[in-house]
RNA sequence: GGGCCGUUAGCUCAACCGGCAGAGCAGGGCACUCUUAAUGCCAAGGCUGGAGGUUCGAUUCCUCCACGGCCUACCA
């Protein structure tokens, strides 16, 4: 280790706990949560954790010590611990991890204290904490020492333990309904199931070019023609796109599928799931996000997609003559788009998307922009899907499955033709799956961090994933 | 990829029009046995993100580079 790190004298002290015969780093201890303890509490208790302040007085001094669950005060006290011990705690520091064991007891104003009576060092700090008045501010240090912004700010640490209560309980109340959790690959042959630019990665030993998942549906639909009626799987998929608070390029999606339901039931099934983590974790109704206040209450709005431009004047969705003048009487640049449905996604993105705060379902897609969808009853032109917004922002997509290997085939054909950049490939195998049967179904998918997102309020997708994709530094 | 903003001590922040780079906390020393942003005293801490340029003189003005943030774009 080179003498830099080893800052402000730090280094002495390792070697004075060394002359003492004492290894500063240790090993397993025995203790308690220090959130668990209350003053009623009698005899010797454990606690361990990180020193956090230390407030000296001579023969005396109060510190904090924290562990996952919280904080807790604890004294020494010379005339207590004895010359030895009382000399070993003048060589802990403000970040050191000490193991301790004590009598609680309540001081004169009235904070319960563990008045200790033994302690042990278990991990030796030999750097500097950031500054316990102010925190971790820095984001770039945030991000990129994220062990740091959970030591140093408890709102951070909130959130990722919220994040993983409200996947706990995703899990539960799918688990329930009687659904498997399954993994399937995360390199695949082809890439499919969105529209997205994949990474490539390459295998030695086969000697092929592999692409990291952007999405798990064509997998988890060749399980439901295996005869898993019920099966979800919640993982990360990668796209190999910019980043923003939006878009991180690895995401945690859920995506699930029900054999023999439709996206009805996927409708119902996202209100039940999406209420059941607000009742279980947050017992309300009402998320603060930014400067909106989100109203869970059921039933959710429902508008069809081809209401969304009447309001614009636009009768007919498909006449681009009349798009490109609702563009021009908005004042709203065109961006040089010219496809009718990139025309209609970008009105729709400025003007609709940030007023569906409260959740919003967009009901009945074109097929053009659906490929794996199945057709609306006696409207082949448009789909059964819906995509579901809260706060502005698209958090869930889901459809009656396409299970008629002919038409999706000829889907796929027809995608081939359209200006994608990924690879110009068929999931024959995908289609052949198909062939064999696959029931119909509802699909479902859920875009996690984005929930965990507006869940804890959190205003950019790198505050909810704890090591969100950064630039090296140098 | 484009635009704007930022980068000063371990951390949080100052430094007027270009004139010796400053504080709090942390760290070091001393005192102090109920403090909780403990307190008091002493000492230390810097290649101002990097490289060039303008200038007698640059943290400050200009150019390029690196990293980050926000917006935008690609995209759900």
């Amino acid at each position: 280790m080179s003498e830099d790190v080893l800052k402000n004298d730090k280094k002495n002290k390792i070697e004075w706990w060394k002359s003492q015969g004492i290894e500063p780093y240790g090993r397993k201890f025995t203790r308690e949560p220090v959130a668990s303890l209350t003053p009623d509490r009698k005899g010797i208790v454990s606690i361990a954790g990180r020193i956090m302040t230390i407030r000296r007085h001579g023969k005396a001094a109060f510190c904090d010590v924290m562990d996952q669950s919280g904080k807790i005060q604890v004294y020494f006290k010379k005339d207590i611990l004895g010359e030895i011990l009382f000399e070993r705690f003048k060589n802990l520091d403000v970040g050191d991890i000490a193991g301790l064991k004590g009598e609680l007891f309540v001081t004169h104003t009235g904070q319960l204290t563990l008045l200790v009576k033994d302690f042990v060092l278990l991990s030796k700090i030999i750097r500097t904490l950031p500054e316990k008045w102010h925190g971790l501010k820095d984001v770039e240090i945030r991000y990129r020492k994220r062990y740091l912004d959970l030591i140093m700010n408890p709102e951070s640490q909130k959130v990722f333990s919220l994040r993983i209560k409200i996947l706990n309980a995703i899990r539960n109340f799918l688990n329930n309904l009687g659904y498997f959790e399954v993994e399937t690959p995360m390199m695949h042959p082809i890439p499919g199931g969105a529209e997205a630019r994949p990474f490539i990665t390459h295998h030695n030993a086969l000697d092929m070019d592999l692409y990291l998942r952007i999405a798990p549906e064509l997998y988890l639909k060749r399980l439901l023609v295996g005869g898993m009626e019920k099966v979800y799987e919640i993982n990360r998929s990668f796209r190999n796109e910019g980043i923003s608070t939006l878009h991180n390029p690895e995401f945690t999606m859920l995506e699930l599928y029900s054999a023999y339901g439709d996206y009805q039931e996927m409708m119902d099934l996202t209100q039940d799931l999406i209420s059941c983590v607000l009742r279980e974790i947050f017992d309300s109704q009402e998320i603060d996000f930014g400067d909106t206040r989100i109203n869970f209450g059921l039933p959710w709005k429902k508008i069809y997609w081809e209401d969304c431009w009447k309001r614009f004047g636009i009768e007919n969705w498909r006449d681009k003559n009349k798009i490109k003048q609702v563009f021009s009487d908005l004042h709203l640049d065109t961006e040089g788009k010219e496809d009718t449905f990139e025309l209609l996604d970008l009105l729709f993105k400025r003007k609709i998307e940030p007023e569906l705060i409260d959740p919003t379902f967009i009901i009945k897609f074109p097929v053009e922009i659906s490929p794996l969808s199945k057709s609306w009853p006696g409207d082949p032109s448009m789909v059964e899907r819906f995509e579901l917004y809260v706060g502005g922002l698209e958090v869930a997509n889901a459809y009656s499955e396409l299970n008629d290997p002919i038409e999706q085939n000829e889907r796929f054909i027809k995608e081939l033709e359209g200006p994608s950049e990924r690879p110009k490939v068929i999931d024959q195998d995908y289609i052949e799956a198909l062939e064999y049967g696959m029931p119909p179904a509802g699909g479902l998918g859920i875009g996690i961090d984005r929930l965990v997102m507006i869940l804890t309020g959190s205003l950019s997708i790198r505050d909810v994933i704890l090591f969100p994709v950064l630039r090296p530094k140098q």
